[in-house]
DNA sequence: GTATTTATTGAGAACGTTCCCAAAAAGCTG
DNA sequence: CAGCTTTTTGGGAACGTTCTCAATAAATAC
């Protein structure tokens, strides 16, 4: 690999001179720099990250931890962050920590151990531990749907309210006023409490009333949606489901193919988020914020603290713009 | 962060010695050696990988190019990969291709640049420019489910051949006759030829006439089985389809429900890969390969061709042990 | 007891950059 | 043209490792 000696020999100038050229210091006669960026392209000149690094004490790699990539949640968001950081010859790694806070935080140490330049930890779930550690690291953090509780950092995220507010009006708008609710843990997250808001609201505003006996708390994964829904499809009052996240309204499809009720037919089943590509068309009605949009953003604010910014903290919502009911189409 | 030059002076020994104890070389005394570590605990020392890395030359990263992250298919295989690394203490980097050649050949020169260690490339397409592409670069590589032409290099293969082959058989197992086919784009790659060939052996052996006119080439994408379901679905005689891929399985599928025919009751859809897991029991006949542990192998093979083994190129086949046909079980 | 080997240690270069500071060259002021 | 500032350049340290080679200490051989 051609080296910055090397230029400097062939150009006849200083090593100093071409490192100037190369990172376009202004403090450089305009003949020389075309002399020394020449010879550079000549000889095909590619910085050493490695040696670059050495000095700033950083890799120019962020850490991107997630529950579970093959999540479309995760891996929509990851997608956006990472469009963002190629542009600007960013890298990202990204960790799975399949919902455990002990790799979490063992992946957080390792950020630093490796002097990585930033950390989005779209981590599971809400933690001092976790807190504390984060605590500990050095470099820029940027959070995505989540606040910690003491470090102020910026932060993006989805508008969990609306989406669900939206997801439920459009049962309604389907004729539906019978509607089961599928709740996620509420003192884990406040994206879930924000959801269940929204569903309340949606009824609320079309002169619905509220029976708690309709809302049923799950645990966020299919097999929980689908004892759900062995519990809803007793109930014969009710004709349609709003559900927290996609996995669990997916349970509850399942179950009820299982029992042989028209699903997504004459049931509808919504959910406050936005479904994987695959299943985009195939007769859930969802709502959510654009995950690559909000992942996009975040690469953005993290790039913006790498680089030393000291604007205040800053934190984004996005609305819910991606919405989808095969029935109200045309 | 604690340096080796601070440990130095805390034993009391040289920079030397101190880094002798930390790679285990062995031409330490073992007092000495006791000495150093208690100071290196004490102090809680963490090797600096970017000093590491200017020394060897590479950082301890390996790069995985895959089509499309959100594709199942790779996501599964990465995960495996990285659940291999982490524990060896190397890291990836996963980039979306998004099946375009030229930002394939853009990410191994960037491997090349940022001095990765080794490189997966589970690229889309065979490519004489790509293999020149890798050609170029120096650091080692394993392929997945690819051969390269020229350069003989360590591959980790799924059976597919196999996989057609039985999920064909399920269909026949069921009671079908009347099978039809979607392959893939045959000149692109060989596991379509392979999955192919794993129908029409099915058929043979179980004393079926392959009818020529059954079979359809297909994109390989979601929309490309839709239009195929429509011409299936025009020959009544038809009851099951078998399909290179779970994505165009998938078109026949919606096809098939937009058109109010009983898929996945009476007329069986079946694919010679894996489906993701939100489809794992929606269904779907399926038989594939364990893409985890294609993964972990081929992370194998390149952390030893890291190492500089200088065993013969390798090449493993896994076969099929992914099988699911609801109407077998029990 | 001297010579030779072996085990253990240390000094210092090297990796390829960036950064600080001083030197040289050029331009300006009076 | 002396004295000043400004522009442009170069020398060399620094970053934290590993690696080579030499030096010392200990052990063995004769």
């Amino acid at each position: 690999m051609v080296t910055i000696k090397e230029l400097a020999a062939k150009s006849g100038f200083s090593k100093s001179t071409v490192s100037r050229v190369i990172n376009n210091d202004h403090n450089v006669n305009e003949q020389t720099r075309k002399k020394v960026l020449a010879v550079i392209e000549e000889m095909d000149y590619k910085p050493n990250i490695i040696a670059r690094s050495m000095i700033t004490g950083s890799l120019p790699i962020i850490l991107i931890i997630v529950g579970d990539i093959q999540n479309h949640y995760f891996a929509r968001t990851v997608v956006g962050i990472e469009k963002e950081l190629t542009e600007k010859n960013y890298m990202a790694v990204v960790y799975n920590s399949m919902y455990d806070v002990d790799k979490e935080k063992k992946f957080i140490r390792m950020a630093k151990e490796c002097q990585f330049c930033g950390i989005i930890p779209m981590t599971a779930v809400k933690s001092d531990e976790l807190e504390e550690c984060l605590d500990e690291v050095n470099c820029p953090i940027v959070l995505i749907n989540r606040d910690l509780r003491k470090k102020p950092l910026d932060a993006v995220f989805g508008n969990d309210f609306e989406a669900s507010y939206i997801a439920t009006t459009e049962l309604i708008k389907n004729g539906h006023t019978c509607i089961a609710y599928i709740s996620g843990p509420s003192k884990i997250s406040s994206v879930s409490v924000d959801r269940e808001n929204g569903y309340r609201a949606a009824l609320k505003d079309h002169d619905i009333r509220v029976d708690e006996s309709l809302i049923y708390e799950g645990k966020l994964d299919m097999k929980s949606g689908y004892e759900i829904g062995k519990k809803i499809f007793k109930n014969t009052k009710i004709t349609a489901v709003s559900s927290n996240n996609f996995l669990m309204a997916l349970g509850v499809h399942r179950c009820g193919k299982a029992l042989g009720k028209p699903v997504l037919t004459e049931f509808d089943i919504a959910c406050g988020e936005t479904v994987p590509e695959l299943y985009e068309e195939s007769g859930f009605i969802y709502a959510g914020s654009d995950l690559e949009a909000i992942g996009a953003k975040a690469a953005q604010f993290l790039m913006k603290r790498i680089n030393k910014s000291k604007e205040p903290r800053q934190k984004i919502i996005f609305s819910a713009t991606k919405i989808y009911n095969p029935k109200q189409i045309k």
